[in-house]
DNA sequence: CGAGCTGTTGACATTGCTCAAATTTCGTGG
DNA sequence: CCACGAAATTTGAGCAATGTCAACAGCTCG
C-alpha cells in the first residue's frame, strides 16, 4: 500500500532541551531525569508539501509528534470521496492506531517538521514513565471532545455556519497574538471543503459571502481578517 | 441546568464477579487482588426510558459503565438542532470529560442500568492499577477511530449510504448469535436521523425504500431483519 | 509568455428538507 | 380482549440549500 514511508528524507537528530513545543507536546509529561532517554529514541524528519506521511491501513510502526508545520487527516472512501478528519498542528500527537494500522492518512499542508517515535520505544517510555501516559489519555480526551465538536458542526451546521465555526475555532486555538484578529489557512479550499463536508463551490461561495458583508476580508485566499470579531461570533450558530 | 442527576434512581449494589459486562468494560483491566476496592467503590443505578443520565456541561462528578440497555449521546445548539454523537452499549465507557465537565448530555433509551464510579475513586484506581489506565487509553483509542469513521459517514455519504452504513455497523458490533441475519433497533426513528444527520423523513423513506427493493426487511420499526448480507455490504459504499 | 494549478463565478440539477396529512403502533383503561 | 387516544412512523407535495458541470480569472513557475 505505501511506498510512502520510504519516501520520507532522511532522519535528522534535533534537541528535545530546546524543542519550541515540548510544552505542548506529550513531552511535556517526561521528566529532566528522563529526557535522555527521550533524546535516544526520538528522531527528527522533514516532509515537503503535499508529501504523503503515512496513509490509512499502513501497517503502524512509528507515532509523531508535529514539531513544525500543519498536517491534514485523510479517510478516504473506494470511490475517491475524501473526509478530512482533522488538521494538525506543532504540538499535535499522530498516529491513531487501530489494530495495529493507522485509522487515517496523514498528508503534509506545507513543509512539516516531526518528531518520530518507534512504536516499541513508546511503549517502553509509557510504561517507564507513568505521567507521560497520563498526558496521551488526558490529550485523547481531547481529541475525543473535538471530534463530537466535529460531528456537531458535519451533522446539523449549515455550509454559513461551518465556514464560521472554523474560521473561529482556526482564531481561538491558532491565533498569532492576544489583539490579532487575523488568521492564515495554510490549506487549500479542497481541505476546507473536505474538511467540513461542502464542495469546493459552497467554500468559494461562502467566503465572499461573508465577504461581501463585511464579516470577514480576504486579502488573500489563505489569510483572513476579522474586522469585528463579535459580529462573526454571532453567525456561527444563531443561524 | 441539571436536576436529572437528583432523578437518579437509588443506588443499588450488584456484585462484579457476577457481573455480565465484566469482560468487555473497563474492568476487565481489574485483577482478582483488585476486585475488593473496586467492588467498595462502584454502585449500580438504575434509569427509565427518556431518562436523562447528565447534560452537557454538567459539572462531572462521576464516570459510569453501560451494564445494561441502550444510552444516547446528544450535544445541541442554542436553537434546539440536536446531533447524537454516538449510541453506547453494554460494556461501554461512559463520561468524557472536558474542563471538568461533561462534554456531551446522555439519556436511556430503553430501560439502562448503569455502574457508577466517583471520579475521584475512579482516579485512585487509575494510579493503582497502570492497566486500568492501559485499558482506558485503548478504549478512547477505539471511540476515537469510531469517531473518524463517523466523521466520513457525516461528510460524505449520502442518506442511503449512511442508514446501511448504521444498520452494518449494528449487525457487526451487536449481533446476537452468529448465523442472525437480524438486529434490533431500540432507538426512534429521530435518534437515527440525529444520529446520522438527516431527518426523520428522509430516515423513513430510505428504510421504504431499501425495503421496497428487497434488502431489509421490517417487521416492524424497531427490527431488521437481512434476506441477503452481501447485497447490504455492497450498497455500503459501492454507491 | 504560456501552461497549469488554484480559486471564483455562473447556470442548472438534485438530494434531502419543510410542511402537512394519513397510518401504524403502543400504552391505558374498561 | 377490545377500544381509545397519544405518540411514533410513514407518505405526499413542493421547495431550498447545496452539489454538478462549465467557464473564467489570477498566480506561479519554467
Amino acid at each position: 500500500m505505501s511506498e510512502s514511508s520510504k519516501l520520507m528524507q532522511k532522519p535528522t537528530h534535533h534537541n528535545c532541551d530546546t524543542c519550541d513545543v515540548r510544552h505542548k507536546a506529550m513531552c511535556a509529561a517526561v521528566d529532566a531525569e528522563h529526557t535522555d532517554q527521550l533524546r535516544a529514541i526520538v528522531s527528527h524528519r522533514d516532509y515537503a508539501p503535499g508529501q504523503v506521511i503515512f496513509e490509512e491501513g499502513d501497517p503502524a510502526d512509528y507515532a509523531f509528534n508535529i514539531s513544525a508545520g500543519e498536517v491534514r487527516l485523510c479517510k478516504l472512501l473506494p470511490d475517491g470521496r475524501r473526509q478530512v478528519t482533522g488538521f494538525l498542528t506543532p504540538g499535535d500527537f499522530l498516529g491513531l492506531i487501530a489494530d495495529s494500522a493507522y485509522a487515517y492518512g496523514a498528508e503534509a499542508i506545507g513543509q512539516v517538521e516531526l518528531c518520530c517515535i518507534q512504536l516499541s520505544n513508546l511503549e517502553r517510555l509509557l510504561s517507564d514513565i507513568p505521567p507521560v501516559r497520563e498526558k496521551l489519555l488526558s490529550m485523547s480526551r481531547d481529541e475525543l471532545a473535538a471530534a463530537q465538536e466535529q460531528m456537531l458542526l458535519l451533522g446539523r451546521k449549515t455550509a454559513r455556519e461551518k465556514i464560521v465555526s472554523f474560521l473561529l475555532y482556526r482564531h481561538k486555538h491558532l491565533g498569532r497574538t492576544e489583539g490579532d484578529a487575523s488568521i492564515d489557512l495554510p490549506m487549500s479550499r479542497v481541505d476546507i471543503a473536505d474538511y467540513l463536508g461542502l464542495t469546493i463551490e459552497t467554500v468559494s461561495r461562502t467566503f465572499t459571502a461573508l465577504r461581501e458583508e463585511g464579516l470577514i476580508e480576504l486579502p488573500h485566499p489563505h489569510h483572513v481578517i476579522f474586522p469585528n470579531l463579535d459580529a462573526v461570533r454571532d453567525a456561527a450558530e444563531a443561524g
